[in-house]
DNA sequence: CACACTTGCAACATTCACGATGCAAGTCGC
DNA sequence: GCGACTTGCATCGTGAATGTTGCAAGTGTG
């Protein structure tokens, strides 16, 4: 379902969400909750759910498009294609935290849904842009392999996300983030390899 | 199941570790998988399973508990506790990465059980007197929250599996956990707060 | 206000995974 | 080799979750 003939009526929008919010917390808790327990979190009759969500995958799949839409707005929001790269990097983090916080099931979902992939890749490109920038500006080190880079930089986030569901704030774990995944938590520069200066 | 009244013959031992062996790649494909894939996974009828763990919880149970020791032995193998605490780190590192590759989908679960959130409590404490032990051998900085650095490293040991999951090097993953850890992927001391030396 | 939309409720059909059992054939261990 | 253990197979029962339908009552919209 989740295509429109014409528009729904606004009572039923209002049902769409309260669904797909109810969704979110309560498979966040148990993944394999059933629909009956989502109908009721969401304070509905659990046919109220079908109605509006043709089976399970569908529900799920929405969650997860949803989700991705917010991820996909709050990384743009940041302007990371503008702004000066550390500027947009904590920006971007503190956006996306945001976000991850309120959809931690949905946004850990590796999604068999083509569109989602396909913001999921659109952001990582994005992401990967943004590193770039900050390298030639002489943030990163300028032999750092961007692609592990972007990847700490994702797990710091998720990381962060367990902080934020307990009610940390998003600007201060932002902060966290960013730093660590720059200068990390160590002391001297004592690299284990030799990638320090000469 | 599982426990014994005497210990299983020869074979049925073989057959507990094919079907443990068997559960972690099917349930790392899909974790909805039935018990029907797991057993045809280990080549033996779905019966066999039955027989030997007493439900599809046990069974899980029995994979997180096998795992949890695995984790276990990987960290206390590097003699965390005495061994100069950059070493200690570089080799904890490199063994549980070993193991995390290998057990992905019963390490990444939390389980219910107490014996197993006992383990891993433990490697915990254990992680953090070594990171405490860093800290005092000027490794790490003498501000740093141990416990966000506790949980950094363990995000990136967990990013750092996912290549180990496609035939990377444990010991070259660690290195670059471990450095990621120390030093992050910035060049310059430019933190974005205050938290560089005045 | 009138009509179309939406929902709750009750009932139903179906599917699927789980778990149990008995038995015959095969395998291990002493 | 003999006895105990283990397994495959065939079969059955059961429960839970999913998805559907019809209808009456309530609610938004023009």
């Amino acid at each position: 379902m989740e295509q429109q003939g014409r528009p729904l009526r606004a009572d039923a929008q209002r049902t769409v969400r309260a669904i797909l919010e109810a969704a979110e917390r309560t498979l966040g808790k148990n993944p394999a909750a059933s629909m009956e327990e989502i109908a009721e979190a969401a304070g509905v009759a659990r046919t109220t759910v079908h109605r509006r969500f043709a089976s399970r995958d569908a529900l799920v799949d929405a969650m997860t498009r949803w989700a991705a839409q917010q991820f996909h707005a709050a990384v743009l929001a940041a302007r990371p294609d503008s702004t000066p790269p550390l500027v947009a990097l904590y920006q971007a983090t503190a956006n996306v935290l945001r976000v991850k916080i309120g959809w931690e099931f949905a946004m850990s979902r590796s999604s068999s849904d083509p569109d989602v992939e396909r913001i999921h890749a659109e952001v990582r490109e994005v992401c990967a842009r943004l590193l770039n920038r900050a390298r030639d500006a002489g943030l990163l080190r300028a032999d750092a392999d961007l692609e592990w880079a972007r990847r700490s930089y994702y797990a710091l986030i998720h990381e962060a996300m367990r902080d934020g569901s307990e009610g940390g704030d998003a600007d201060a774990l932002a902060t966290l983030v960013v730093d660590t995944l720059l200068h990390g938590v160590g002391a001297g520069p004592s690299g284990l390899t030799g990638t320090v200066s000469p």
